[in-house]
DNA sequence: CCTAACCCCTGCTTGC
DNA sequence: TGCAAGCAGGGGTTAG
């Protein structure tokens, strides 16, 4: 499923081709995928002919296009893809939703399960809702080991839950708040507020590393992601734990476990996070 | 403040 | 081999 690294490949692999490009028509197949607040077809079509596109942007997992009059924001939840593709090229029984670009190509959204989708913004999409509620960037400068420890501390929650809630971090999902927590040998089920300022420090370079690793090799693709070019990523093959349950960790080889935490599967190893 | 349940949806996995 | 039930999962919402 897209998470930050995913999404940040789909907008480097898209900014190219759509930056400077007008959309000259729009198609819609099925119209679940566009959101609230203004969630009908005529208002997209009203929104975005003769649009050009000026910025393409992520923020946390959501795409942002920034048109010269408002902005096109973009989810792709669970199975989403965001795609530039040639005219000829056959349509999926799952595509949703295409817009014909000014250079004879089209930006085309498919989705197994439509859980992803669109919705349109007039005004700066940082300050609306839903984007204003995210939490802070985790590759941002301003963030820290020290800033983590302190919103750790106003929290009771499971440390998996809060790697996982948007307001606190933005864009961490069931992979990397796993492969993070393995890496920094914490127990997932351990309350934030009792991690020590060590530990958010360990944490903190945990979930940057594995970010950063993850957007160098393409994101992970477990099942349907691919990028703007329906590339797949390749970090897949450095999961420690995601998808692992039941088989040796790579450190220890002891058996690596499953549990649930809030309604989520988590996978982790009993043996090398402890703390 | 916190947790659990529910919804959206479809394809894969599992059990018989 | 076929079929049905169960499961997964991001994020919003609702109930407790």
């Amino acid at each position: 499923m897209p998470e930050l690294p995913e999404v940040e490949q789909v907008v480097r692999s898209l900014r190219g081709d759509l930056l400077g490009r007008s959309m000259v028509s729009l198609e819609v197949f099925h119209t679940a995928v566009l959101h609230e607040p203004l969630g009908d077809e005529e208002a997209f079509q009203e929104a975005l002919t003769d649009r050009v596109i000026q910025g393409v942007r992520r923020r946390g997992k959501y795409i942002l296009l920034d048109l010269d009059q408002g902005h096109l924001i973009c989810h792709l939840r669970m199975t989403g893809k965001l795609m530039v593709v040639s005219q000829a090229s056959t349509r999926s029984a799952h595509r949703h939703l295409q817009i014909h670009l000014s250079d004879g190509r089209l930006l085309v959204y498919d989705d197994v399960r439509r859980f992803g989708g669109f919705a349109l913004v007039k005004e700066d999409p940082l300050k609306m809702p839903p984007l204003n509620r995210l939490g802070v960037e985790p590759l941002d400068e301003a963030w820290s080991g020290e800033v983590l420890y302190q919103r750790l501390r106003g929290r009771a929650v499971p440390i998996k839950n809060f790697l996982l809630d948007q307001h606190e971090i933005a864009g961490i999902g069931n992979i990397y708040a796993d492969e993070a927590l393995f890496r920094a040998g914490i127990r997932p089920r351990k309350r934030s507020n009792r991690l020590t300022r060590r530990e958010a420090a360990t944490l903190f370079e945990a979930i940057q590393t594995v970010l950063q690793e993850a957007i160098r090799l393409g994101g992970s693709t477990i099942r349907d992601y691919r990028d703007g070019h329906g590339e797949a990523g390749s970090f897949q093959d450095f999961h420690q734990v995601y998808g692992r349950a039941g088989k040796p960790c790579f450190i220890c080889h002891h058996l690596l476990k499953r549990i649930q935490i809030g309604g989520r599967t988590t996978v982790y190893c009993p043996h090398c996070q402890r703390s």
